[in-house]
DNA sequence: GTGAAAGCGCTAACAG
DNA sequence: CTGTTAGCGCTTTCAC
């Protein structure tokens, strides 16, 4: 093992030129001689040199890194998030250091200032739940005052100026209530919702609504809700127990779908008996058929946060910001 | 938005003193007095200097910045270790760079030569599956006597000397098929196993021959194997309806459990019929209590990598490489 | 063609 | 107590 690295000032004092040259020759710049290239770039393999890109990174003042926050992982919609921003990242030669916020203010205002304290040329974010129901913004108002280029996705704050990337929650909600009703011919959905007041939960829901009012002739729906999954979860086993009427579930997210997903193969109807719909990514519903899947296109909403963000990098410009609305597919 | 951020030097022109006196306010050192202490201190809060902890780093030679490399986020079994290592060095202060191989080693080979050219103190990696099947460990080589520390988790290799962190499979394997012969009486079990060669998948087939072989009077086993997950499903699902007398399980991937829980879903037998076991971290094994999931206790696998690899860091230590192995449970 | 020198922002000897 | 100085490794004018 080399007890040193090699360094530019190494190879030019053992070459005896100087390190400017050598900078020059590695870069192939057109001011250096062809014999002296040659001569630094056999000695640089030689000495498996590797240029200190934090070094050069510092000089110049950018870091090609990327910071993204996300509230948590094993929720296969950011996982596939991170998927498409580190893809389009590293397509890009950037690099990704994440973050996770376990929904806290206080971890996502920490790792925002380390991360934005020059370790990142740009950030990708979606807030915790509580900055979001707090309204707490502060700590990213900070950070664009700073001049630091953000995307926020997902869950999104209208006062704060800077580029976004949505789902179009309402209607994805409102298409897949509709497609039970119209396809699977439901004539009574339950749809399970959490109070937990977050802004595009509730777009879902009322898209959720706005399908039941357009059949409110046809179709009869009962709410559940709760403040935690599990409550939710204890509910909706009962009501599909007590009342055989029920032949539509509508989940507003991941866990919500899976758990009725879940409940109803334990009551062993024959096939189909009850439709279920909703916001998923798991793994698991790509598997069933059966299932309507809200196909929030995860991925391309990294691809497009990162490239929103490469590009507002990239020109400098701090004006005009858009929200760009990805669409969904059933 | 301010044009210029504030630096050391600003705050030092401004108050007209010098820049190591801003320096060591600012650190709160015993050589300031404190009234300078005090104006520094404000001006530096009406000013709101951020330090450039990037400048920092590079003036000490360290980063505080661990890579990580995975095959595949989308696995929760990767997602988890991830938490793990973010958790554990978030709390000491560390950063977490993530890069995703795809299993391939070119992007593997990119990312660690990007990272340790001076990104990261330290890497954790699990390698891609084509490094291991083709056994092509140089670039890891490189790394290691390049003085990179690294942690090796999951698919490991024994000429590498580094520290390391795997599952106990084979004992896992053993432990769940007993189960499923002991507790759940099963008397004819299916292993789907993918023919990829890959250490640890070899490991558990091992575990699960073992048990069979020990209760090889009472139970009979059916071996399916495919080189693709999807053939593997197409197979069980045929066997599954065929074969009235299978009553368990046993699958030695996330895959191939996700799979077989729909298939005996699909297949509306009276519960519990068949059995399932196999390493599974889903989401939806969580709440489905009549499977038998082996624990692989990802997150404790992604801490004690971190815990590893900043002890390793701290101590400039480099000999005696550990290799842990964390227990699983049913 | 090649080299000298400044400097990114910060830290840490060493002087006063 | 405060200041001077010398870099970390690299890039980039500007001279020669």
């Amino acid at each position: 093992m080399p007890s040193k690295r090699t360094t530019l000032a190494s190879i030019a004092q053992a070459l005896e030129i100087s390190v400017s040259t050598v900078s020059k020759a590695l870069s192939d710049s057109s001011e250096i001689g062809a014999a002296t290239k040659k001569r630094v770039l056999e000695y640089a393999k030689a000495n498996n040199y590797t240029p200190n890109s934090f070094a050069s990174s510092f000089r110049k003042g950018t870091t090609s890194t990327i910071g993204l926050i996300i509230p948590n992982i094993l929720n296969p919609f950011y996982a596939k998030v991170l998927v498409g921003v580190e893809t389009y990242l590293d397509d890009n030669g950037y690099k990704l250091i994440t973050s996770i916020s376990n929904d806290l203010i206080e971890k996502e205002t920490k790792n925002i200032s380390v991360m934005s304290s020059g370790f990142v040329d740009g950030l990708i974010i979606c807030i915790s739940k509580e900055a979001e129901q707090k309204s707490e913004y502060q700590h990213i108002k900070t950070l664009i005052d700073n001049g630091t280029p953000i995307v926020m996705f997902d869950r999104i704050c209208d006062e704060l100026e800077c580029d976004k990337v949505i789902t179009d929650d309402f209607q994805a909600a409102f298409d897949a209530t509709e497609f039970l009703i119209t396809n699977r011919n439901c004539k009574h959905i339950v749809i399970t919702a959490k109070t937990n007041n977050l802004h595009h939960l509730n777009l879902r829901r009322k898209g959720f609504e706005a399908a039941m009012n357009k059949h409110s002739a046809t179709v009869k729906c009962t709410v559940i809700t709760d403040e935690r999954s599990k409550g939710l979860k204890q509910k909706l086993g009962e009501l599909l127990k007590e009342d055989s009427s029920i032949d539509g579930v509508f989940g507003l997210n991941e866990k919500s779908v899976l758990h009725a997903i879940l409940l109803t193969n334990k009551l062993q109807k024959e096939d189909n008996a009850i439709s279920i719909a909703g916001f998923c990514n798991d793994m698991q519903s790509k598997y069933d058929a059966s299932l309507i899947v809200i196909n929030q296109n995860a991925k391309e909403i990294g691809v497009t946060c990162a490239k929103l963000l490469l590009d507002r990098i990239k020109s400098k410009d701090n004006t005009s910001f858009h929200t760009k609305t990805i669409a969904v597919n059933l």
